[in-house]
DNA sequence: TGCACATATGAACAGTTGCTCATATGTGCA
DNA sequence: TGCACATATGAGCAACTGTTCATATGTGCA
């Protein structure tokens, strides 16, 4: 069991607010999160986690313009999750952090856990 | 290195395909990376991460009005990631999953990389 | 019962996001 | 050079999101 802390106990809240994450940290891991929680980037990270792809096979493997893809490109480079490689013409991008496999793997466990759950689902979408 | 895979090879095109992540999935992963994707959310997990508090003490602790605080709640609650336990007029918020704390150091440790990084950041906000 | 407090909910609004369409940039080859 | 192809970018727009403000629900206590 978890310990009760307080209720308007203000010595205990600045001592436990001290200990939470600081401004920064929160911010990078939210912006983090942010690009991780959206469906096609999901599936262009996923693929990119497997193979080097470059952004016509990307968007016919996925089935998007090449156009979104590139935009999803541009944000996912800017946050530096892919890196791009020009060959001619083409441009090829890989992941270029292996911790979003890990996140993935992490995040899968955690879906799983609540598939499993007995409680019932409230929005299907 | 990593392999090149195809370009325009159909064939291969499906091969890939199906090694990816099913659809359910994809949804599944980008709904929880979404609700991770905000500093408020984070902040308040961050915080019950720590111990159980009620929304009043959240609020407080973050600086925030409790019908903001109660919003996200309603969100995390529908998305199990936090439990209610009511004792008089007050409702005591915990996690209701462990993993979160795991994804949150994954993502920490990512942050952490990015920020070692030598390349020029593009966005401060 | 009735009042005060804690939380929850709904409507509304400003800010953000991901797409499409049009256009620009960059590269290879005749 | 000039044309075709691959990618990148910008504007614009519909959909979504997080907050506030007003109000409802739930609980303890006099």
């Amino acid at each position: 069991m978890m310990t009760r802390v307080f209720h308007l106990d203000p010595a205990k809240v600045s001592a436990l607010k001290r200990t939470l994450l600081g401004n920064d940290s929160v911010v990078a891991l939210a912006e983090t999160f942010n690009v991780l929680g959206d469906t096609t980037r999901v599936r262009i990270l996923d693929a990119l986690a497997r193979t080097e792809l470059c952004v016509q096979d990307i968007a016919r493997l996925l089935g998007l313009s090449e156009s979104a893809v590139s935009h999803q490109l541009r944000l996912l480079r800017g946050m530096r999750l892919v890196r791009p490689r020009r060959a001619g013409r083409m441009v090829y991008y890989t992941l270029d952090d292996q911790h979003i496999v890990g996140l993935f793997e992490q995040g899968l466990e955690h879906v799983e856990e609540k598939a499993r759950a007995p409680v019932a689902r409230e929005r299907a979408k």
